[in-house]
DNA sequence: GTCTATATCCAGATAGAC
DNA sequence: GTCTATCTGGATATAGAC
């Protein structure tokens, strides 16, 4: 299938340096059917990313349900950046190709703050989940998100320099962060 | 001069898409200049490297000094990667861009390993500073400069989601995880 | 050291046959 | 729908003149 050509070269390669020729031939097609079903290359990326988006997060959702405590839900984030439910290790690679990208094209910078927007508001609720439902915290989704993606990106220069421990460490501090914010001011 | 203009492009195009030609004719100068200067793009690259590197770590180290808080030298270390001494935001462009490039160049990875554990231990010196000396805290080194990296994405695609007392409060919550920690585990 | 060719290759995209 | 040309542009890299 193309976009599963698609996804494996550009997690593998990088978007830039796989052609439309490698996406065809590695799904046993040539150039022209690409062309004929997504326009060319962006096209292909966006189509792609329509279908990972609501994968990973069905599946982060109903870990945050299940989970009881901030802790274990803290520590399912974290399971799910270092060992996405699908494509072993692809999403991030993935992500990080379409950031970069964004950063150049504006559209798709858009495109990434709507959908990092959701994400967001979902790492809050999960922040908040179980506190007083009244408190006015802080908002530390853009914190949490960031910071799991720096912990994944540390762990792939140096897997060793990132332990479970210590990143559920860090994301529980950053969690607690916005809790004693509202402590600190009434 | 060739490296300067090598730098504003990777950072304003990407590595891939900052042909050796246009590298060239931003500096006033022709391809063979950079051959025979460089061997070709990957040499530019880490020439590069090599001359931010140092400039940006002498910076903050002095800043770490000057502070006298914890919370100070959070913020000062937020500061400098918000806005870098040198190149008005093409710092972490660029450092994204060589993160990709080192997924999947081995040599970039373990170089680029080499320098982050620099900056790691640097940074979990500056939250060991002003404690007890003699606690054997969590290394956070890589949870902080990772959040420190997060956050900056963040703001990269929409810079009104990550304001300064957010990014401190969340480094401040990751710095005293790590205390915490200590006390924990006696 | 630096330039001006130039060789070689591969990219994206399209037109028209099947 | 998919393939097979094919056009056009631009990339790396080198050889040799200045």
């Amino acid at each position: 299938m193309l976009l599963e050509a698609a996804a494996d070269l550009f997690a593998e390669r990088g978007i830039e340096a796989s052609s439309i020729d490698a996406i065809a031939a590695a799904a046993g097609r040539t150039s022209g059917a690409v062309y004929d079903h997504f326009g060319g290359k962006e096209g292909l990326l966006y189509d792609l990313l329509q279908e990972w988006v609501d994968d990973v997060a069905a599946v982060v959702a109903v870990e945050m349900m299940e989970a009881t405590t901030l802790e274990e839900r803290m520590a399912a984030l974290w399971r799910n950046v270092k060992q996405p439910p699908k494509g072993g290790g692809r999403w991030m690679a993935l992500e990080h190709e379409l950031w970069r990208y964004a950063t150049r094209d504006d559209a798709a910078r858009q495109h990434l703050a709507r959908r990092y927007r959701v994400a967001w508001e979902g790492t809050d609720a999960a922040v908040a989940a179980g506190g007083d439902p009244g408190a006015a915290r802080m908002a530390v989704g853009p914190a949490i998100v960031g910071l799991l993606f720096g912990l994944e990106m540390m762990r792939r220069v140096d897997p060793a320099a990132v332990t479970d421990d210590m990143a559920v460490a860090a994301l529980m501090g950053v969690a607690l962060a916005a809790r004693h914010h509202d402590r600190a001011q009434p």
